[in-house]
DNA sequence: TTGAAAGCGTTACCAA
DNA sequence: TTGGTAACGCTTTCAA
């Protein structure tokens, strides 16, 4: 069924049922109503195609996902979020997949020249990341989860990832560590840097040294969490305390821990980030582990209302927005051992 | 730029130029080369709203997702799959975020009539699934990425959850044991049925009970893992030997074999299902942890193959896949101790 | 092998 | 407040 034959079987113009579901103010409300109410009962939906080529938006945001690395869980979390703001307004999500780098771009570009989407969402965001250039160049609407420029004259919401690291390792040096390690991302990826910086800042004011053997750039995995671990340990003066850049990493450390016949919370201080999910929980871990939280759902969530905002035309190509980090203490946190 | 604008700055026809770019076979080879170079050169894409209105294809195939629950990290892993697949042909997933099973449904309408996806790809079948017989109904082709009937005139991929979990139960039950636990997915979902038809028909055959207390259904996570094994181990008969749904499960039966100062390998055997992830390896655990293996990324690539084939137009309304499950025994399986 | 032109189903402009 | 109708940019039929 379409507009033409919709319209008709109620006795309407195409004009007046177009304009009552799309929420046009000159519609009698009346109208409007018993208009809704049909198209309710005859399942009319207006095809996205035809709408799209008349208003020449898509009604999605993309997203573009390398294969490889930045695929994790963490995506979930954030679609789930993203998604769920973004139903409301009957905007979908767009997911298209590349190989590397190169492929992104091309897909941009694709996306744009086709009108496939009508902004997208760019994700972990790196040191002189080509991206937000060539979306400008474009003229693709588009907003970045994850630290960008101040003045880059785009829009982007970030946690606060160095005020959570100086806090995190703040709080360690407070309590007697000196030597701390730091399990962190990828080089080159602004978050990463950004804990980086705050973990120096903290060290720095207390005048002590961050050796770079201290600090180890990778993904996320148990996995190199594990082998960072027991390279901090095979040090002639191991890290009393350590900083680990997700819970998974975190896994990985606490195995280590254990196969040096270590205990957490007694002989070696932990503090994990955590993205919150439902799947694996700080506080069930034995011990309970130490956190610097914020929850990758509700950025999701966030950046929704403010891409609804986009696409209804507010200009938000300034809105900035860090979000603080909870430090949240429990039991792999505690002084270090007497020498 | 359009399609006018494009053919005429190059001095060709649109139609000829359409023809080109979608490779249909009359357009002289050379002409072909030749205007598909210039789209690349001038970054000339078809508007995908234009084409779709015209062809009645979207271009897109769909996932609707439940917020909650079904939005775990398999997802992830499944949707890299199959956009790696589908990409080389330019389709393009699209996620829809609903609350709850109704909104699914209304969901799968709203795609339907608006034409907005040329498939969608059903997740996690439940017993007395309503959503096949309601796609069928729209007339929106689909496939299923678990158990379908076998008369249900609809494609599905799964795994043989059932023979897998057989094998598993009847290997504890080879090397002696006699009491085994199954932490299992919700009640009600197919995979989860599966599992404890395979896992009850190994010890039926042994003549052996299965209890019910030594089954327990849930979400996948570390919590519910750990709950449920300490439920186990206080009762007046433990179970030898337990299997997990998902390597988050056994991270909590891990956890909760440790508190009880018991060792896994030598106390305890524990096999579990890996759908397989960089982020977390049955190899990196202590002690390894033999499970049965099944990557939920190469589903998603094989569903994406079969996607492609639908949309090309071939009849794969009988297309049924039922993949083996590896078993891979590492040191997490031994024999029970003695009593 | 190429080209002209008729749809595809909306939206939005203009008129009433 | 409602309605007629010209785009929107592509694909595909028919003709050459």
């Amino acid at each position: 069924m379409n507009l033409k034959e919709f319209a008709k079987s109620i006795g309407m113009s195409q004009t007046t049922v177009s304009r009552a579901l799309s929420g046009y103010p000159e519609v009698k409300l009346e109208t409007r109503e018993r208009i809704l109410r049909l198209a309710q009962e005859l399942g009319y939906h207006p095809n996205r195609s035809a709408a799209g080529l008349a208003t020449g938006r898509a009604g999605a945001v993309g997203i573009v996902m390398r294969e490889g690395l930045g695929f994790d869980p963490n995506t979930t979390e954030f679609m789930a979020g993203l998604g769920s703001r973004l139903e409301t307004r009957q905007i979908d999500i767009l997911i298209t997949v590349v190989e590397d780098r190169q492929a992104e771009l091309a897909a941009y570009r694709r996306l744009a020249a086709s009108k496939r989407v009508d902004a997208v969402i760019l994700h972990t965001p790196t040191l002189d990341d080509e991206r937000m250039q060539f979306l400008k160049e474009l003229n693709m609407p588009f907003i970045v989860h994850g630290r960008g420029d101040e003045d880059g004259g785009y829009p982007w919401l970030d946690i606060d990832n160095l005020g959570a690291m100086y806090r995190a390792t703040g709080y360690l040096l407070d309590i007697g560590h000196k030597r701390i390690g730091l399990i962190n991302g990828a080089k080159g990826d602004v978050f990463a840097e950004h804990r980086e910086q705050g973990y120096r800042r903290a060290m720095k004011e207390r005048g002590l040294q961050a050796p770079d053997m201290l600090v180890v750039n990778g993904l996320f995995t148990d996995d190199i969490g594990y082998r960072a671990m027991q390279d901090f340990l095979a040090l002639p003066e191991p890290p009393t305390a350590v900083l680990a850049g997700s819970m998974m990493s975190a896994l990985g450390v606490m195995r280590a821990v254990r196969s040096a016949g270590l205990q957490l919370g007694r002989d070696l201080s932990l503090i994990a980030h955590d993205d919150v999910f439902n799947y694996i929980n700080a506080d069930n871990m034995v011990p309970t582990v130490s956190t610097t939280r914020s929850s990758m759902r509700e950025a999701g969530v966030r950046i929704g209302d403010i891409i609804l905002q986009m696409l209804a035309g507010r200009d938000v190509t300034n809105h900035h927005e860090i979000w603080p980090v909870e430090l949240v203490l429990r039991e792999s946190t505690c002084p270090p051992p007497a020498a």
